[in-house]
Parts: C-alpha cells; sequence; structure tokens
DNA sequence: GGTACAATTGTATACGTATACAAAACCCCG
DNA sequence: CGGGGTTTTGTATACGTATACAATTGTACC
C-alpha cells in the first residue's frame, strides 16, 4: 500500500488522483498537505493543546485549503461523549410543550449540546424509543410527561446516562426529576374559588393516570375537603381542546350545573370556554367560573382572557438543564427532585377575588 | 498486553476483575463470553449476513447476558451514514410548525430515521447552525423557512449531504425544495374576496422579506389587478398574534378602514379578529371579512371560525421526507421543486361566497 | 474416499479522531 | 558549550463496529 512522506498509510479512498470531488476530507488529509503528523492536525483543533505558531499556521492553511471539517461522530466515539441530548416528547402540538422543546434546545445549544429530539406517542413507547437514545451514546436524556420502567431506569444507570424526568417524577428508582407543583396549583385553584363563594365546584381531568392530572386533582380536592367542602361533579379528557370541550358539554347539560369548572389543562379550559359561551349561550365569570392550568401564551389572548394556573416554563426547563449537567459532570450522584411552584394568573374567566388569603 | 482465548487483545478498560460496573459491553467482550471471534458477533447483529444457528444462539445468549447495546456512532463511523437527519427550525411555538415538527419526527422515525433538531431564532443563523449537523454527518437535512448561501449549498453537495427546503425554494443552487403554492394561495383569497363585493381591500404581511410573505403577496395584488382592482391599504406584522393585533389597529382605526383584510397568517388573522371585535366593536364577517393562512388547529374553534388557506402540511411533510429519501439513496440526481396546491376552507371569519368561479 | 463447491468463520483492516508516551527540538543559564 | 527543563512533535494505539478476503468446515456427488 502506498506511503505518504510520513510513513503513514495513504488512505485508499482518497487517490491523489481524484481531483474532482475532495467529499471526505479527514485529518489526515490535511496532515499530508501541511506535511506534519495526523495528531498535530488533532492538536491544532484541540482548545488547549500545546502547538507552536507556526504548525497552527501551517494546519489552518491546509485545513481551509481543503475544506476541512471535523467529524463529529469520530471524536465522539473516542471521547466517549456525543454532546448530544435526547427529548423524549408526547403531546407534541400542545403549545405548552412546544414552547418547551424550543426553550430546552435553545438552552441546550447555548451550552454546546444538540437534541436528538424522539417522538412518542403515548408513554408506553418510552419503553421502546429511549433504547434508541441510549445507542446514540448521548450524554442524558429528558424524558417529558412519561416515567421509566425501572428496568429501563436500571439500563440507564449502568451505561452511565443520567436521565431527568420532565413534568413527572418518580418516588422510587432514584431518578432525577423536574416538576411543577402540582398539589400546591391544584390548591391555589381550590382556595381562590372557595374565596370567591362558588358552590358547586367541577373538574374536568386531563389525562386518567398521569401523575400530573393526579396530583392537580389531589391537590384541588384535599384542599377544598380542608375547607369543608366537597367537589360536586367530575369529567374528564385529555389535555386537548376537543376532549374539554366534550366533557364541558356534558357537565353544563346536566339539570345541576357547575358554577366552576377547573380543568387541568388551558386547552381544556379553553374548549370549555368557548362550549359555554358558543353553543350554550353561558357568560364567564358572570354565570360560570372557568379555571385552566399551564398558561400557554394564547390564555393571555383577549379572546380568551384566561384565568390559571402558571407552569413557569423557562424556570422549569433551566431547572432540567441544570439538573442533567450536574450529573453528566459529577456522575454518580444522589438523584434530585427539584418541585417548582407555580401561581395563579388571574384574568377574566372567572370570578375571584384579588385577595389571596389562604397561602 | 493480555490475550484472550483467540488471541485478540484484551480491552483494557474492562478488566475481568472488575464486575461491580459491567458499563460498557462491546462486541469483543460479547465475543469473548461466547468463545467466537468479534466478526462473528457482529455478523450475527447484521440482518443478512450468514451466520449458522448454533453461532447466532451462541452469540445471542452471550450478548442477553451481558445487557450488550450496539454503539450506533461506532457503526456510523464504518458504514459512513448516522441515520439522522438534520431538522432546522424556526418559529417553533407557532402552531403550524410545532404540527410540522411532530410529523416531521414521526414520519422519519417510521422509516428508521432520527432527528437532530436544531433551533434557529432568525434565517440568517442558518449559515452557522447548519455546519453543526454537517458535522454530525447527518444523512441528510430539512430547512424550515429559510434559504441557503450558495457557499453552504456548495458544502452540502460537496459533503454529498442531500438538503430539502421546507416552505422555500431557491431558483439558484439546485437545491430541493418542497413547498405550497403561496402565490396560488394569495389568488386563491383575491378572487374569493372580489367575488363577494368587497372594495377596500387591505393587506397584513408576514416577515418582510420571507419568500413565503412575498409570494402570497405577489399572487394576491397580481389576481386583484388582473381583475380591475387594487391593494388599498397594507400594514405589515412578522406573523405573530401580537403583530397582527397591532397591525390591525393601524387598519381599523384610520378614517378609511377596509372592508377586508387577508393576514400572511393565521396567528396574525386572530389576532385582527381579537383587535376588531374586543377592542373597536367590529364584527365578523358582517362589517369586516378577515381571511388567514396557514389552517392552524385552532383556525376550526368556534370562538375563531377563521376562514382560511390551508397548507396541506401532511402532504408537505411526505413529499418532503420522499424527496430527501430519494436523495439519499440515489445522490447526484438534479434538484427538484415540489408543489403543494393549497385550498380555501370557508368559515365565518370573511362574508364570501360558496361558488369558486375563478379557478 | 476424493473432488468441487457452498456455507461459515476468523483475520486483518478501515472508519476519523484523541491522546499517552517517547522522541525531538528549543530555551535558559551557568 | 553543555545540562536540565520545558515545549513541541511524531508514533502508536484506542474507541466499537463492519466487511473484504482468506481459511476452514460442511455438503453433495461420483
Amino acid at each position: 500500500m502506498a506511503k505518504n512522506i510520513s510513513g503513514k498509510k495513504v488512505s485508499k479512498r482518497t487517490p491523489s488522483t481524484d481531483v474532482a470531488r475532495p467529499a471526505n476530507v479527514s485529518q489526515i488529509d490535511v496532515a499530508r498537505l501541511a506535511g506534519v503528523s495526523q495528531a498535530a492536525v488533532s492538536r491544532v483543533l484541540t482548545p488547549d493543546a500545546s502547538v507552536s505558531d507556526e504548525m497552527r499556521e501551517k494546519v489552518l492553511a491546509a485545513a481551509e485549503k481543503l475544506g476541512y471539517r471535523p467529524n463529529v461522530i469520530a471524536r465522539s466515539l473516542v471521547r466517549q461523549s456525543t454532546n448530544m441530548i435526547g427529548l423524549v416528547v408526547i403531546r407534541f402540538t400542545n403549545p405548552f410543550y412546544a414552547r418547551m422543546i424550543r426553550d430546552f434546545t435553545r438552552a441546550l445549544q447555548n451550552r454546546g449540546y444538540w437534541t436528538l429530539l424522539l417522538n412518542i406517542q403515548d408513554s408506553q413507547e418510552v419503553e421502546k424509543t429511549l433504547p434508541m437514545a441510549l445507542q446514540y451514546r448521548v450524554d442524558g436524556i429528558i424524558v417529558t410527561s412519561a416515567t421509566l420502567s425501572s428496568k429501563l431506569a436500571d439500563e440507564c444507570a449502568r451505561l452511565g446516562t443520567p436521565v431527568v424526568l420532565f413534568n413527572r417524577y418518580a418516588l422510587t428508582g432514584n431518578v432525577n426529576a423536574v416538576r411543577c407543583d402540582n398539589v400546591g396549583g391544584g390548591r391555589l385553584v381550590a382556595d381562590a374559588l372557595l374565596d370567591a363563594g362558588h358552590q358547586r365546584i367541577a373538574y374536568i381531568a386531563g389525562e386518567e393516570g398521569s401523575s400530573t392530572n393526579r396530583d392537580r386533582e389531589r391537590g384541588f380536592t384535599e384542599r377544598l375537603q380542608e375547607r369543608g367542602h366537597t367537589l360536586a361533579l367530575r369529567e374528564s379528557g385529555d389535555y386537548t381542546y376537543e376532549s374539554g370541550y366534550a366533557a364541558a358539554r356534558r357537565l353544563l347539560q346536566r339539570d345541576d350545573p357547575p358554577d366552576a369548572v377547573f380543568c387541568s389543562s388551558d386547552l381544556m379550559a379553553m374548549g370549555a370556554l368557548d362550549l359555554a359561551r358558543y353553543e350554550l349561550g353561558i357568560r364567564a365569570p358572570e354565570e360560570l367560573s372557568i379555571i385552566g392550568f399551564d398558561d400557554i401564551p394564547m390564555a393571555g389572548w383577549p379572546g380568551y382572557s384566561l384565568t390559571t394556573i402558571r407552569q413557569p416554563v423557562d424556570r422549569m426547563v433551566e431547572a432540567t438543564i441544570q439538573v442533567l449537567v450536574d450529573a453528566i459532570e459529577a456522575p454518580g450522584t444522589e438523584a434530585v427532585i427539584r418541585t417548582i411552584p407555580p401561581t395563579l394568573v388571574m384574568r377574566s374567566s372567572a370570578r375571584i377575588t384579588g385577595a389571596d388569603s389562604h397561602s
């Protein structure tokens, strides 16, 4: 096989006669042109390595001339780190998640990480999809709105790939999590509605079995009971506008309709609001109070002006990334569950008072 | 250095004494346990390779026992293909794009590709961000709502990485593109409004300089002129709800307000609609016709019931992936520009007739 | 049993980069 | 001008997998 001046083997795929397509330029090609070793080229491109100015110039000139671009895949193999983060996402088109994805990719890019986006239809699919991210040797994984089986958590731990659950948490299994205080959010709503004197209070559940829904409902009903009231009516949906619309119809067409409805998501609250006013002619907040959860951008639009519980997405995203990066940099530390408090945003879809007496 | 029974070098990083953390299990470890060569392990895991049943059993058993997971990064290096597609996205939180991202990731996953998501804030950033995707040696790139400089297009071509522009196109540079017929969409709106007898017609532009906006406006005004009319008023926004709201205020507070407004996106149309009804008390469609573009899910909600031009996202996504996959499988073929026709969706934000006489 | 051929397996190498180690070059100072 | 120390450079190897080629085994048939 041909050898170059430094005695290295010459790659077969770029014979020197082939001028037509200088396709995959590698460090070896750059090294040959500059008359130095491949290792030298690598060092020039490594931030903190020691190289003479002369060497740097020679190599950079050659690299420029050949249009060299480092191959991150090869670098990942030897560095044992891809600089990619797996982001497992469900319920994509909900504006709450859309914003979350935007914020995640942005914040990760700012820290030098790239996002491998994995789409799942329902939370069971995590079991099949997440292993794919592991095969790509991502440096960390963020899982939104789903939990891990202990088998999966074990495998991640074994590979040393840290995982942070976003908007879910598991008390077993030692998995990191960042979440909103959904119980507290539910309690805020209960207090606000009771303070304003509502009598027949209803709840529209999000996806049954999701921990977010369970926690919101629990905080809500617990607080109602603590104050001597009870949940009058309950319907359930799946977090979508359409499901809120349908659930509201079942609630409001009864002989004994509620005077307040707490919906487990903003989209469902908007559906409920639209059903009330456009289909039944019920005005909010005069005849009916409706409160949502999330505070998506549209909740602030004049057409809805939705009173809701704000999940501080930016803080949650920031916290998630912080936990993940910490776990990447200091492997083997104890799992962390960080809880971000939500706030009540008062607009005009619910008749509630300004004072928050019960904190 | 230690050798195993088959004479291969034994990896240093997993000394046989280290039972505590069987972290990175490689084919070499599996091979050793099964008493075969590493190549044999590779072949067992390669779909169409030739292996005896006995070998397959031995290897799979060993792999199972050790919890072996293939390293896709290493595979990518030798196969010269990562099975990743770079998706460059802008204006993330617009529901049109949110749905697009969901559909892309889903469709790509179904074909065995994974999505590397790159977030850009404005279209200039493509120049810096796309090269990152190239460094990860993605098998193809989808760029939404931005074009490539010829330098960048050349570099992609040189590396053999096919690119498809989504919702943009370039007549120069031989780059693939899939887009909606925005000119045709603008013409549809002009015809619908003129047929219904509107007299003072206005346009609210999206991001100036974006080709989508330019084409929609061009089709719209061209058709108005062909039929002896002219665009009475023009304002501009940036595709967001807020900008539509603000632009509509400038239009409708004039002494000579329009009787119809065509907005270059649904979000802007919703902003305009909300401003009209909630701030100025102008009813649509009775006093003012408003037409949007995109047909995002919310456009169909009873609160808006927006008459709009539908961009068939699913067909556009499908076409984009088809073009991309074709380009990956048959490199070096001519670039393709595929144009998908939009349709007029008649709801109740505009006073227009049912017949589409001018097709 | 031997030959021709097919199926299977092992050996060696490639993919492109980073880095431990050794060799070389350079520098400073007596 | 030589010796100790510091940079700089080259050599060799590793990361984990796929695959060309050669070697081996198995099969069928005369």
